[in-house]
RNA sequence: AGAGUCGGCUGGGCAGUCGCUGCGCUUCAUCAGCAUGAGGCGUGGAGGAAAGUCCGGGCUUCAGCGGGCGAGGGUGCCAGGUAAUACCUGGGGGGCGUGAGCCCACGGAAAGUGCAACAGAGAGCAGACCGCCUAAGCACUCGCAAGGGUGCCGGUAAGGGUGAAACGGUGCGGUAAGAGCGCACCGCGUCAGUGGCAACACGCGACGGCAUGGCAAACCCCACCUGGAGCAAGGCCAAAUAGGGGAGUCGCAGCCUCCAAAGGGCUGCAGCGCGCGCCCGCGCGUGCUUCCGGGUAGGCCGCUUGAGGCGUGCGGUGACGCACGUCCCAGAGGAAUGACUGUUCACGACAGAACCCGGCUUACAGGCCGGCUCUCCGC
């Protein structure tokens, strides 16, 4: 996602979700695929080496998983925990989000 | 060999798979075209500090004829380098170190105002605590006398002691005891003179008995410099909706704008659009056409070829400059430079471009190279 408004949008009308690293908030779009948009504030990481890492960790994720996902839009925040945990950690939390994250917008679509 | 000091360089490597992004070429699709989208191939893709944002510039824009004065801010030994600086180089002065070398906001304290703990008698035209003296003057007293003693009035900065600092040191003279009080030498200050572009150094000559303690990152004085804002600068294109301006067109009647004309407004009828299947009728809405400029979302430019890198030669003690040759080396935009696997080693620090350069400062696992110094040993 790349545009201000569309941010908006999804903050003002989506579904929120969490774990103990990230928020989500999402949203159906009505496109053909999902599309990721990042939120990590620098008052969660003060130092802009670690914001990068979190960002390319959450990228790389996305774009593994984005083919099982259905059409959202997806912000992803930072939360705290996220300084202290490695790669491999992050990783596994995406990826529960990812499962998460289809199985409720099907149910959610449905009704 | 050990210890030290200064300067420079480097900041994991290799392979495979899957990705991101700039550029070039190319294939396909759409299109009149410009282009847009999806692929393929090739190629480039974070730093020495990208950081802090502390200085100096470029660039953009606003203001300003030009110049002077002032306020505010900054700089502060001298010369040079540079686009420029608060940076760098060389030099001078002071301090530290055996030395290589390191450190210093390093103009002015005989213009003024102000500040200084504790100790100490006294701390800024200083001061009599201990000590030293009793010559002069006065009083008393001893003595035949010469003279002596005590007290008062005093004298004294040589000695002790305090302190970061107490009005220069040594010697001789001098004196009641002392004192630059006098003299000699040393030191200090001022001036002439000499060397140096200058800071400054020397100062054997002359003068001054010494007058001038520290702090100006306290006010201040002096000299010099100095417009503001910053790429969210700034420029271009520009949808929808609402509003603004110009031109053309705008049937009939009444009313209002002093009467009439023109223009404008309101009301009714007509017209036009929409709805009720259609006509009649009713309801709702409404001037119409066209052009222009501002401007939001959005897009494009600014955006990377530059005080540029590398090499060679020449000039200069050096910073640096000049000439020639050669290279093109990130350019994103909710923000690319990554992920996984294998392998290897010394197991990887600080840390991520956002308009661009030159400095400074701060952070940093290690590794490499060179200059120099001291100590010890061997020849």
């Amino acid at each position: 996602m790349r545009r201000p408004a569309e941010f908006k949008q999804v903050y003002a009308a989506g579904k929120r979700l969490g774990n103990e690293f990230f928020t989500v908030n999402a949203q159906a779009n009505g496109l053909t695929g999902a599309r990721l948009g990042m939120s990590i504030a620098a008052r969660i990481l003060r130092r802009a080496v670690d914001r990068n890492r979190l960002r390319r960790v959450i990228r790389e994720s996305f774009r593994v998983h984005q083919v099982n996902l259905p059409p959202l839009d997806i912000v992803i925040g930072a939360r705290a925990g996220v300084l202290s945990a490695d790669n491999a950690r992050l990783r596994a939390a995406l990826e529960k989000l990812w499962q998460k994250l289809a199985s409720t917008c099907a149910t959610s679509s449905a009704s």
